[in-house]
DNA sequence: TTGTGTTTTATTGCCTCC
DNA sequence: GGAGGCAATAAAACACAA
């Protein structure tokens, strides 16, 4: 037998549905043929019984479906350029220009729309992924200047630190004898580490206090922007002006700042690439 | 030739609008 | 309530590697 299929209606209003290029469709509501078209070409079958009737076939062999010629789809293409709905009167037209059904007409539209629409979610996905990649880039390489300055940072303070004990070795000799004895107490704040001196900000002094409270170095940033520091600000925040309080530099921080930056981009990709006007980004 | 993945054509059910 | 749009899906047609 050759091949070829009737399709039984599965929801049960009782019609056989069109199979084959140039059949109509003939659908409840929708028909797009009156009865007596229908009748001309294939009548209703009252049961499975006749649905799997060999002879039926033989006789009556319904057409393949098959593909619109390259004319035909040549033409809708720039039909669907021009404007990608289709009012009534249009579809009609391209029907009979082309030979079709209107009901084809309005399903190859139809159809277009979503293989339109599912390309524009690859190129919206790709500039997407793009944009963030390209944040990503940005930020590393910010991270990295951070940690050079850090680094810079503490080589300068304890080069600075060398240069003032050795300025309190030499004025030491050559003090005053009376003076020495005020000498001879320990310059407390040159016993405090660079850490520790540079450490978060409480504002008090790094000199250690047995009745006070001890400073406890937090790990957070070398300029907190404190009073210790003023104006003084890390490098991420000179560059984007965007890190909240918390943004220490951990992953956190990290992951607050890029999804602010993301959805900014997003909305800004989103105003830009706004499709033809007709679908919209949900 | 055949198995398999992709594309195209068409149907169905639900939703919105008028 | 009818018309038309869309998402999900089926199935034929097609492409292509093995």
């Amino acid at each position: 037998m050759e091949s070829g299929r009737l399709f039984f209606d599965p929801v049960g209003h009782g019609n056989m549905l069109y199979l084959g290029s140039g059949d109509p469709v003939f659908r409840g509501s929708r028909s797009v043929m009156n009865m007596e078209e229908t009748s001309k070409r294939r009548p209703f079958f009252s049961s499975p019984d006749e649905l799997f009737d060999e002879d039926y076939y033989d006789e009556q062999l319904p057409e393949k479906k098959r593909r619109l010629s390259p004319e035909q789809v040549h033409l809708l293409e720039k039909s669907f350029e021009v404007e990608n709905k289709l009012e009534p009167e249009r579809k009609t037209q391209l029907a009979k220009k082309l030979g079709m059904q209107p009901r084809q007409v309005a399903v190859w539209f139809q159809n277009r729309r979503a293989r339109w629409k599912t390309k524009q979610l690859e190129r919206d996905y790709d500039k997407l992924k793009a944009s963030y990649d390209s944040l990503m880039s940005d930020y590393d390489s910010i991270l990295n200047g951070n940690e050079k300055l850090k680094a810079e940072v503490l080589s300068l303070s304890e080069k600075l630190q060398a240069k003032e004990m050795a300025r309190a070795a030499t004025s030491e000799q050559k003090s005053d004898p009376l003076l020495a004895v005020a000498d001879h107490v320990p310059p407390l704040q040159f016993d405090v580490k660079v850490e520790d001196r540079l450490s978060t900000g409480s504002g008090r002094s790094a000199v250690v206090d047995d009745d006070g409270p001890q400073l406890v170095d937090s790990g957070d940033s070398y300029f907190p922007g404190s009073d210790d520091y003023p104006g003084c600000v890390s490098a991420v925040e000179v560059e984007h002006g965007v890190m909240s309080e918390e943004d220490d530099g951990s992953d956190d921080g990290r992951s607050t700042y890029l999804t602010d930056v993301f959805v900014a981009e997003q909305q800004q990709h989103h105003e830009e690439e706004q499709p033809m006007g007709w679908w919209v980004w949900s």
